[in-house]
DNA sequence: CCTAGGATCAAATAACGCTAGGCGT
DNA sequence: TTATTTGATCCTAGG
């Protein structure tokens, strides 16, 4: 089939497509025509990743919307979002709009009404509805990526009840589903009443394989051989064997640890076939790496880098991330070393994909659990770069010949596993009946059960009445937490109900936030006491003037307290949050369970509820775990150094922005939930709020808020003597411009945004802005000494990194 | 005969990912 | 549960 051969596209588009080469349909794709993608027929496509799913969606929704609709396309994670925009852009000169839609973007969505192709994540597609988004219902098209993903215990149930909630608003819409190959694809297609489209067909050729002894044997008979010296590593003999054909490799493992000891041992290999071309390129790249972190991590990711190798975890920070992923897909990084992020994220293909782990560690399994087949399937289809290589191959690692079996048995010749629905668990149904009830989709018991019997779990299951005795639980939860309101079989949301509900907040997160609000409400006299007895008890250290000693007070393990006690404190807060089920929990390393129980009975008058006995073991551990994120918070938000905080907790880069995100989030629902019930810590919610979200100390706020400065450069004004946004407004000019490390340019932005009237630098005197030499100078050691509070990088990182949310 | 460096073994250590609100100056 | 790292001990080659 051929491009012009597809009905119902608008004009131009296939021109269009011919220009981008594409001269023929593929066979799944030219399958999916004729069972009516572009006639509004819904279809689900169960074809190999890479083999052209989406193309099938674009179809789709650019016939319907010249039919004059609306499509919606919905992706698994953020990252995928601006990639699939930036793809489907290229159709506005059809006169077709696109919009994306993210957790970080705007919230009420109303611009979006204006958009023919919305791109969003399943999560943000949830909350618009909660939020009566108008424009939901003008949908006539919405596409599903990866539904597999509705076997995910996490996060499955939010998609398929979205995709319920969807047809449910829109009787006739069209439902595009695409998926990996899974073991029930018809089972799912009758879920959305869906032509199955089936298919194995690859653009590529993909040879799979295990590698044993001195050599691999794939799935098609065929050998080859990689010898493997003693001493040397499997995985550096199989990328060095790729690097001959001048081919690059990607090494699934299965812990952040062993992805950087991987890239650590692989540079050595791939150092050797580098051109000087590429060894200077590299080199700059590695630069920009360091440059957007000051932390270990990110200085060995740089080493590596430099030499061609690279690992990819979700301890990076993003954009290290994204860095490393397009010199890959660049060919200049010559191998990485990754855990699953790059299985599913962005598409990173590679001539060769190792798979070097296939089982990985799980406390509830009590051991080590084998991988999904799909996961190990997704991973090795990441081999082999349409257009680029003549096949992919991808290859398990064997040590002996009853594991290399076993291997071809598991996953060569394995079929991925059936896609079995997840929505009966408890957590799941406490979020989503009481969206359910709260965004009008039902009102009784029967109405609750006859909307849930019509998701992908009621055709599955084979336990009648699971779903009744789940759903009368939760209900009774909710009702006991006064999030519904049960009378006379009617069930209704009640004000915090509706508001937990638009907030996206787990009910059960909502509970924990209100129980400590008011907990600390009841006791607060008391604690007030404490705290002020432990502050004088400990004696203010002299005089906190200076910032290096202000911030080595936070971080210093005896304990200091702000003398003017707002309560509930800033690490109340932080820990309040920490234990909701919606902040992911930080794990307690040896040693880590001493420290914190130590600080746990410190501070424990910050915080806010009752601490837990130490014989009740599990509850005990979550609430030190909490204590150890909150900690984390609150060093961040007192300017501790984002090497030092790394170091401290051993996480990465990655994490704790992840953390500070959650928790900017959770404490702005906190925020909300406050003012509702008119509690009176909502300003001290509201300060701790900011202050993470800034990373400073409270008497940075003010400045900290001006777009353009950061957690450093608000420091660096307050030690100039700048300590608010109108002093910037006032001050004189040269003062600024020394406290900026004299960027000119920066200086212009900073006085601009802070609202002067003339912030141009132009008649002030290089020589006036008296810079510090020593200033540009990295400085070497952890603790900088000397008064100039040269404490960080250069200038445009130094806010970049993390400080530059907004 | 001593030392540096490598090899070997036992003990210690740590083990994936990630979505979500809404204010505004 | 297991793979990797770390640290201690032992051995060997070379001075």
């Amino acid at each position: 089939m051929r491009p012009e051969d597809v009905p119902g596209l608008p004009e131009g588009v296939p021109e269009q497509l011919q220009s981008e080469g594409i001269e023929e349909l593929y066979p799944p794709q030219a399958e999916a025509v004729e069972a009516g993608v572009t006639e509004g027929e819904s279809v689900l496509a169960s074809i190999p990743t890479a083999s052209g799913k989406t193309f099938v969606a674009e179809l789709a929704m650019l016939s319907s919307v010249q039919r004059g609709g609306k499509a919606l396309y919905i992706v698994p994670l953020r990252a995928l979002a601006s990639e699939k925009k930036a793809e489907f852009e290229r159709w506005e000169a059809f006169g077709i709009d696109v919009g994306v839609s993210t957790g970080n973007y705007d919230s009420d969505g109303e611009w979006l009404a204006s958009r023919d192709i919305i791109v969003a994540t399943s999560e943000k597609v949830d909350s618009l509805i909660r939020n009566n988004a108008p424009w939901v219902s003008d949908l006539t098209c919405v596409v599903s990526d990866e539904v597999h993903l509705v076997n995910d215990a996490h996060r499955g149930p939010t998609l398929e009840v979205t995709l319920g909630k969807l047809r449910k608003i829109n009787p006739g819409l069209q439902v595009v589903a695409l998926s990996a190959t899974v073991g029930n694809a018809d089972e799912v297609a009758e879920w959305l009443d869906a032509t199955l489209v089936e298919s194995d067909w690859r653009p590529i050729d993909l040879k799979m394989g295990v590698h044993y002894g001195n050599a691999i044997s794939f799935d098609d008979g065929t050998q080859r051989e990689v010898p493997v010296g003693k001493g040397d590593r499997k995985t550096a003999a199989l990328v060095a064997d790729t690097l001959e054909e001048d081919g690059s490799s990607l090494v699934f493992v299965n812990s952040r640890r062993n992805a950087e000891a991987a890239a650590k041992r692989l540079k050595d290999v791939t150092a050797r076939a580098l051109t000087e071309g590429e060894k200077s390129e590299l080199a700059e790249l590695a630069q920009e790496i360091r440059d957007v972190s000051d932390t270990e991590t990110s200085d060995t990711l740089a080493n590596c880098v430099a030499k061609g190798a690279a690992f990819h975890h979700a301890g990076l920070a993003a954009e290290h991330r994204s860095l490393v992923e397009d010199a890959f897909r660049d060919r200049l990084v010559k191998a990485v070393s990754a855990t699953p992020t790059l299985a599913a994220g962005v598409n990173t293909p590679s001539r060769r994909v190792i798979v070097r782990d296939w089982r990985r560690y799980d406390g509830e399994f009590g051991g080590m659990k084998p991988l999904d087949v799909l996961e190990v399937h997704q991973m090795m289809g990441r081999a082999g770069r349409p257009g680029l290589d003549p096949y992919g191959e991808a290859v398990l690692l064997a040590k002996d010949s009853e594991t290399r079996d076993e291997l071809f048995e598991r996953y060569i010749w394995a079929d991925a596993e059936p896609v079995r629905s997840k929505l009966a668990a408890e957590p799941a149904l406490r979020t989503h009946l009481l969206a359910t009830v709260a965004s009008g989709f039902a009102h009784t018991r029967e109405g609750v059960l006859d909307f849930l019997g019509q998701t992908l779990y009621a055709t599955q299951t084979d336990e009648p009445g699971r779903l009744e005795r789940v759903t009368d639980a939760v209900v009774q939860y909710l009702d006991v937490n006064g999030f519904v309101d049960v009378e006379d079989g009617q069930i209704t949301a009640t004000p915090v109900g509706h508001t937990v509900s638009r907030l996206y907040l787990d009910p059960m997160s909502a509970a924990e936030i209100l129980d400590g609000l008011e907990w600390a409400a009841d006791n607060r006299d008391e604690n007030l006491r404490k705290l002020d007895g432990v502050a004088s008890a400990t004696s203010e250290p002299q005089q906190t003037g200076e910032f290096q000693r202000a911030s080595e007070m936070v971080s210093n393990d005896e304990g200091t307290y702000e003398s003017e006690t707002t309560y509930p404190t800033a690490l109340g807060l932080f820990h309040l949050v920490s234990r909701t089920p919606d902040m992911y929990q930080l794990y307690l390393k040896s040693g880590d369970r001493e420290t914190f129980t130590e600080e746990c009975y410190e501070r424990e008058p910050e915080l806010l509820g009752k601490v837990p006995s130490e014989y009740e073991d599990v509850r005990f551990e979550e609430w030190l775990s909490a204590l150890k994120t909150a900690r984390l918070l609150e060093d961040w938000a007192g300017e501790v150094d984002e090497d030092r905080i790394t170091e401290r907790y051993g996480v990465g880069p990655g994490d704790i922005r992840g953390k500070v995100e959650t928790a900017q989030w959770l404490l702005g629902a906190a925020e909300r939930l406050a003012g509702e019930l008119d509690l009176s810590s909502v300003v001290a919610v509201r300060e701790a709020k900011k202050r993470v979200e800034y990373g400073v100390r409270d008497e940075l706020l003010d400045l900290a808020g001006v777009r353009g400065v950061g957690r450093k450069r608000a420091r660096r004004l307050f030690e100039a003597g700048i300590e608010t946004r109108s002093d910037l407004r006032e001050a004189d000019k040269s003062v600024v411009l020394a406290a900026l490390r004299g960027r000119r340019k920066t200086a212009e932005n900073v006085l601009e945004a802070a609202g002067r009237r003339d912030p141009s630098m132009d008649d002030v005197d290089e020589a006036d802005a008296d810079v510090p030499a020593a200033t540009f100078e990295r400085a070497s050691g952890r603790q900088s000494h000397g008064g100039d509070g040269g404490d960080d990088g250069d200038d445009p990182q130094e806010q970049a990194s993390l400080g530059d949310f907004g």
